[in-house]
DNA sequence: TAGATTGTTAATCGATTAACAATC
DNA sequence: TAGATTGTTAATCGATTAACAATC
């Protein structure tokens, strides 16, 4: 008998991982390929064949020697991993042309999120619909949050409202931030905070593009 | 005479700090605040003061013992290492409601990173103004990048575009790619990828919050 | 069986942290 | 001078890579 390891938490890193692999092998299946090779995986994502092993290994090893790994097994044993398809409910907060945007994403419903509300303090923005959603005024929040399951609220508002707008959502209780402004946020500890910073990504690559890896 | 050392290439982990530095001491210019230790530093940030000054001794150290960092020196340095103030032309390809995000984003002209085209292939979309710049058609693209500096390329397509738009662009000599596909992309060595992953980013946020780090 | 490829341990590499002398 | 805080080296920690036995 195989025992699934657990026992230690799961690196950060690992984890990061793990999304791209899970892409790669819903396009694997889509393309009705049915086994893979760590070989494989590697290459196109540019790491070793090693370090994909070390990863599935970390969950208790998902393939089978002289083979290689089964594409649906794996990519439905990585989803579970992820928490891919239990549904979680999410707002967004600030409804600028960037939340607007993250309103109209198809791909995060696909993967479990679900947008259920948009907040903005703006009056000329109020009522108007995005989706199926009618932007809400930032006060209407508190009730909002009493009467609805909310996982995760998406920071898409200027930057110098973040942190007063993280301050709120925090006192609401809501346990996970997906913060689009350009600050720290200092969070209690047992709130998530995942950060996209665009500004900080697009110096790094204009480095990048500067002194040529 | 202290050199500066450049002998060996920085770090990806030190440079994906340096804007957040950056980030916190304009800040701090703003507030009038003309010094800083690595300790407030890294209280800010959540890292050591240890790591703080490492990271700055990459490039020769820029503080005084027993004094700590002069705020607008220091800022100015890791200004000049990132090449914030250089200006860098960018276009985007792709204007859907990510890609007129990204055009009216106010952030990215202040540290250099000047928005110059949009381009599309809706013909519904062609001719419309976002900010001072038409959309245009993609079959325009080659004409524009012979006639003008394009020195990034945001990718803000359809996922299953994305390969086909990123070998267009490479193929027209642009060297550095701003992705927000959730795809990976396979570029000739010499061309930079950035990718902002929007979804996989959610989901490690999801996973975080479902095992509580 | 021969060939392939994983599971798993060990070795290496790199990044972070600790420590403290230097010096303002 | 005494106190503070950097610069800098060494120690530690963690992540990646190598290697190969296991086994399909």
């Amino acid at each position: 008998v195989k025992l699934v390891k657990y026992e230690k938490p799961i690196s950060g890193a690992v984890i990061r991982r793990l999304p791209r692999y899970y892409r790669y092998l819903s396009t694997l299946k889509e393309m009705g390929i049915s086994k893979v090779s760590s070989k494989d995986m590697g290459n196109r994502m540019g790491i070793t064949s090693s370090q994909v092993r070390q990863d599935f290994f970390c969950f208790g090893g998902y393939g089978l020697q002289g083979y290689g790994y089964d594409v649906e097994f794996l990519h439905e044993e990585i989803g579970k991993i992820l928490g891919i398809g239990t549904t979680k409910q999410m707002i967004i907060i600030g409804a600028g042309s960037l939340g607007q945007a993250l309103a109209k994403h198809k791909g995060f419903e696909k993967r479990g999120f679900k947008i259920i509300a948009i907040f903005d303090v703006k009056s000329e923005l109020l009522g108007e619909k995005i989706n199926e959603h009618e932007i809400m005024h930032l006060d209407q929040l508190s009730d909002f949050v009493a009467n609805n399951q909310v996982d995760i609220a998406a920071l898409a508002v200027p930057d110098n409202f973040g942190r007063e707008v993280a301050g709120l959502v925090t006192r609401l209780g809501i346990k996970a931030i997906w913060n689009f402004a350009a600050i720290e946020l200092n969070t209690p500890e047992d709130v998530i905070v995942e950060s996209i910073h665009l500004i900080d990504s697009l110096i790094v690559l204009g480095y990048n593009l500067e002194n040529k890896k």
